[in-house]
DNA sequence: CTGTTAGCGCATTCAT
DNA sequence: ATGAATGCGCTAACAG
């Protein structure tokens, strides 16, 4: 039970193969430093037989360097993130790194907390959607990293490399996708503005494309912008509240923009509760593409955003930093691309 | 730029503070080892102005603890992990551990890799769910590590701690209620059976079921098991797949269990598109219930395995464990809970 | 080819 | 109350 589990280090395999941790190291840590076929062999048999592995503890203390890189996400409940995990975990195993996931919880607080664990840690990199739009502790603690990649949003800090998104411009997609499909009252759904910059560019998107279609047709819109505050990080919670908020909205909108796809299903699957048929009665329009926006009921239609994708380049980016292949800044902008689905009726 | 990005030690902050190491790590250790007010301030003033924060590969390597807790689950994109992934993280978080994820991507290969990773960065504790059904060569590189708990299954190997759940009385639990509801030709629609110990169990009590109930009512039952070989890690196309094959089948039967939620929200979208109607064409059951699983259309019945307690149950037994609080052996197997909604008819 | 040793950052023992 | 010195596991510079 208790005996083997002291892990072997390279003083065991010295004594046990009569030599010196010299040369158990350098045949161990694969250098091609010559060492004799019997010494070799010797210290091959010992450590196999010890189920020896290389301690990352020492090796991080000796080089500087711990081929980790932290991330931190607003939350792993959201399907969402849940896919550039994926695409940062990917990329971080072909180029033999380790990512470490922290979530915020949505509490600065926590994210702070984070930044700072991740550099006591000694993280070679840190990769970050931030909650908070840029204060000025946030900032200070996170240039204390060494490399850092921003993305979902970019930064008020100079320099500082990001793979972001237009959100902006995606807004303005799919409102004027609705617009086109004849909506002229249209609600727009959503959490709290001011914790992210990218809710707050959607949301300015969605002006924007409603002002400037008053304004080239001289035609009277009306735009309503529900908002819960006391609102939950699982989205399918908040949903529902919006769902009930929208519900009591007179007159009705036609059309409901609702910032994210979790979120978004769950406000059509209220809806239904309450009586209002998707896409019948009024029609919805997400955000983001997640996996399952292709499965609900009516399919979502949304504006894609590629998760996976933005977690890949964020990596790539970075270990390309770390690794010095890449001085130069990286700030890379992804454009929106609209999906349609059977979520929105046309109305003209 | 580059300046302030080297990490102060507490050899600098004995040299700013005009005092010694041993001085410098008593303050900011936090210990009650006396230190002249004098020397405390100094110290405190230098090591705020230079951004310190404690080195923790330094720590590991003198404590011979590192407050990590390694996590391998299958994947990251199926909603069920992310709750249990939840889970873990906020009790880590909680008592001050540092939860390092891993996913095995379904490769038995890169489960090996990971339970390796893991040893080498000293953690001091692993959570696991193994993709393989303990083969001789990763149960004893399991062994391997210090402390063990395995969930979403029980193991071969001795006294080893989990936290599990009773598939296979879940598999009756919905198999019976499908029964109740009067279907008498019921598909099974599966991944690879013998890729996980969980699976086999709930077929296991699927065909349980069927059986008992033949047993007790004379009738004829038909069972059949669509089951894909090469399924994806997004189980949403595998539902895809599995709906195609199912559509196939001929008679058809009237309800259709589906070994998890993430599948069968998927499977009934693609019902959907192939003209067949749920509840009224044909019954479907999930299993897993994830917080989408509510959202659906129609909202899916099936059975709950608390995921994120789940997650949080087995942090705590190994965090107690790690602590020395508990010496005990934690085998833990968690009920199942039917939850009724709407894809499934009552045609009896 | 092989072995001895220094040093990465830290906490702590021992001496003062 | 303070500081010098040691060792955790590892690699590499240096000496042989």
């Amino acid at each position: 039970m208790s005996d083997a589990k002291k892990q072997a280090t390279i003083v065991e395999i010295a004594r046990m193969a009569n030599t010196s941790t010299a040369t158990v190291s350098r045949v161990l840590s694969g250098t091609n430093y010559p060492v004799s076929p019997r010494l070799r062999t010797a210290v091959e048999k010992a450590a196999a037989e010890m189920n020896y592995v290389p301690n990352a503890i020492g090796q991080t203390l000796k080089f500087g360097k711990s081929n980790d890189i932290g991330v931190i996400i607003p939350n792993f409940t959201n399907p969402f993130y849940m896919q550039l995990i994926s695409g940062i975990e990917t990329i971080c195993r072909q180029r033999e790194y380790n990512p470490i996931f922290c979530s915020s919880n949505n509490s600065e607080a926590q994210e702070a907390a984070n930044i700072e664990l991740l550099r006591r840690k000694c993280v070679d990199g840190l990769i970050i959607s931030s909650i908070s739009q840029n204060p000025q502790n946030i900032t200070e603690s996170l240039k204390l990293h060494k490399n850092i990649v921003l993305f979902d949003q970019e930064t008020t800090f100079d320099n500082c490399d990001y793979v972001s998104f237009d959100f902006e411009q995606g807004g303005i997609l799919i409102t004027n996708y609705l617009l086109e499909m004849g909506h002229r009252h249209i609600a727009f759904l959503t959490a709290p503005l001011e914790k992210r910059a990218s809710r707050k560019s959607l949301y300015l998107g969605f002006q924007q494309a409603m002002a400037n279609f008053a304004e080239a047709t001289k035609e009277v819109l009306v735009s309503c912008d529900v908002q819960i505050d006391d609102y939950k990080i699982w989205e399918y919670e908040n949903g529902r509240e919006l769902a009930r908020c929208f519900a009591k909205l007179s007159p009705r909108p036609t059309a409901i923009f609702v910032y994210n796809d979790a979120t978004a299903i769950s406000v059509m699957s209220q809806l239904n509760v309450l009586g209002i048929k998707v896409p019948e009665d009024v029609s919805v329009v997400g955000f983001d593409n997640i996996l399952m926006s292709e499965y609900s009921n009516p399919p979502l239609t949304t504006v894609l955003q590629p998760a996976f994708e933005t977690g890949a380049m964020a990596t790539k980016i970075i270990l390309d930093k770390i690794e010095g292949k890449n001085k130069a800044n990286c700030q890379i902008k992804l454009r929106p691309e609209l999906i349609v689905r059977d979520s929105v009726r046309d109305i003209r």
